[in-house]
DNA sequence: TTGGGTGCAAACAGTTTGCAAATTC
DNA sequence: GAATTTGCAAACTGTTTGCACCCAA
């Protein structure tokens, strides 16, 4: 969509904004590695990302790659996720207000997105039942999706 | 409450049962760490209950806590979380068909469990929706406890 | 020119693994 | 006695850090 490229073109105006405003640089590197992470979009790993970095410039090292996405969460421009128990952490474009959680198919990885803010009322609820005052949350579900069959045996139950 | 000690109990005896069936043998060390987990009960990390286990018997090695750890997972008898986004690993019991989830304090780091039939449904509905069929999910809210104020700045938005 | 940024290699935390010796069945 | 389990140390994964050099402002 349209709508989308508009969004992106805005997020990476306020980043440089947000990075003038900090004294960050603007330097070969960061630059490289914006354009392929907004290229990439969604739910990459610190490894996808290098790897498709060095493949425009194979000197970038791993290590300012890490230090961007660090900089880009601090500055509120990516979420980081920390999908399925044993995945590494996972990062996706921090578009505006707009939230989302994820459903994540057990078979092939497979990730989508959904909303359901009567999900979202009831976590207020029960934080303030509780005597909490809600900041934030994570939710995934987990499951099989339509393309995939379950796996033959492995049964599996929520964890929480 | 006598009714936790009773599962616990029962929880035990199904244990020896899984083992014996699988063939997996009772030692010393095994038995250690099984007191010693039932004893913290909850949401501890590997090390927590090394450091646990090794004051009781200081020569009890960290591969063999992490490797029981492991069997009782693939057991079904723990279950992992993985909380707050950089800490690590976290265990807890897993009794019966119960399920709850999670709300955690991000001052104190107090965890307080709950249940909310209402967004497990929702949950349902919204795997089934994206064609997905549920296995389990993660679900944890994030905010301050009663005894904690606000963190002065940082306001936080809420992350999938 | 000067502070931030970079690549490299080393450090790091948490966890797993290879192996020879010890233990359980 | 055969097979499993152990402790140790080394390996491994994902990420961070110290440092000398480099470069954008």
């Amino acid at each position: 969509m349209a709508a989308e490229l508009r969004e992106r073109k805005r997020l990476r105006a306020e980043l440089e904004s947000v990075m003038g405003r900090k004294g960050l640089r603007s330097t070969s590197q960061r630059r490289l590695i914006l354009d392929r992470l907004f290229e990439i979009g969604e739910h990459f790993t610190a490894d996808d990302l290098i790897a498709d970095v060095r493949q425009a410039d194979s000197t970038v090292g791993s290590a300012t790659v890490y230090r961007t996405l660090r900089m880009l969460v601090e500055s509120g421009l990516l979420q980081e996720h920390r999908f399925a128990d044993h995945e590494g952490t996972r990062f996706e474009l921090h578009v505006g207000d707009k939230h989302h959680d994820h459903i994540i198919c057990m078979t092939c990885g497979k990730i989508r997105e959904f909303e359901e803010p009567l999900i979202e009322q009831l976590q207020e609820r029960v934080a303030e039942q509780l005597g909490f005052k809600l900041q934030s949350h994570t939710h995934q579900l987990y499951g099989y999706c339509s393309d995939c069959t379950p796996a033959p045996s492995k049964s599996r139950s929520s964890r929480g």
